[in-house]
DNA sequence: CGATGAACAGCATGTTCATCC
DNA sequence: GGATGAACATGCTGTTCATCG
């Protein structure tokens, strides 16, 4: 309740997908903001996407606010002593994290429906799964 | 070049998302504005995306503005003697539109394959040809 | 009330600036 | 220069208002 504005439900949004690969990444490696947009720039070049700083700190951000994430601050490897800042889940930010990644799932399965579809309505596609 | 921002280049935007579905409902059935927005959110309406009246406008208005479509004001069928707006290839028109079409398609394809990424990375899917 | 537009408003996101090591 | 943030600017898009038949 109390929004202003409703969505029209098209495709998500950049501060979404950002969210979900923050936390997988959390997951898996422990890494910090820049590194981060880094690994996701290497990993999205081919496509075309790149994202900027900014979008990965709102997003670190976003789900610090939602319990999911936490700040660890230490003294970055190796180099100069210049602390970074790294994450973990916080009590229970693992369960949230799963809890939006099902969500995410959802929403992804969704965009992609909509994008098959969008093909199969304007280039007449249908999915032969017989081709040569 | 004279851009003042650039894309990151995430999910295409929803406006040409539209303007692809404008066009091929005009080379399809002739419908005018507001039956666009109908058939499109009938369409739509399983996967929760529904397009306001202003976006399908300025999307139509943008294919004007391209020489993609022309405007053809008539009288509504059947019932009151209102005029409603067409829509037409106008000289030259329908090269553009096929242009756009092929334009959009890479566009498409490449938001598919972006999300199918995404869903790989971060629920570690990997498409089973010969499921049942 | 249906249809078409345009003005307006709010939010998503890209760019720039500030600070610290 | 690398890293983190915040401020600022722009643009996409949803909501509202105006006009016409």
């Amino acid at each position: 309740m109390g929004d202003k504005r409703t969505s029209s439900g098209f495709l998500l949004k950049q501060r979404a997908f950002l969210k979900l690969y923050m936390i997988t990444m959390t997951e898996q490696d422990r890494l910090y903001g820049l590194k981060l947009l880094d690994a996701l720039r290497d990993e999205f070049r081919p496509f075309g996407y790149k994202p900027n700083h900014s979008e990965v700190y709102k997003a670190l951000h976003d789900l610090i606010e939602d319990g999911v994430l936490q700040q660890v601050k230490r003294k970055k490897e190796g180099m100069k002593l210049q602390e970074v800042v790294y994450y973990r889940f916080p009590d229970g930010g693992y369960e949230k994290a799963q809890l939006y990644k099902r969500q995410l799932k959802v929403e992804l399965e969704r965009c992609e429906s909509m994008i098959k579809k969008a093909i199969r309505d304007n280039y007449g596609y249908v999915e032969s799964a017989t081709n040569p």
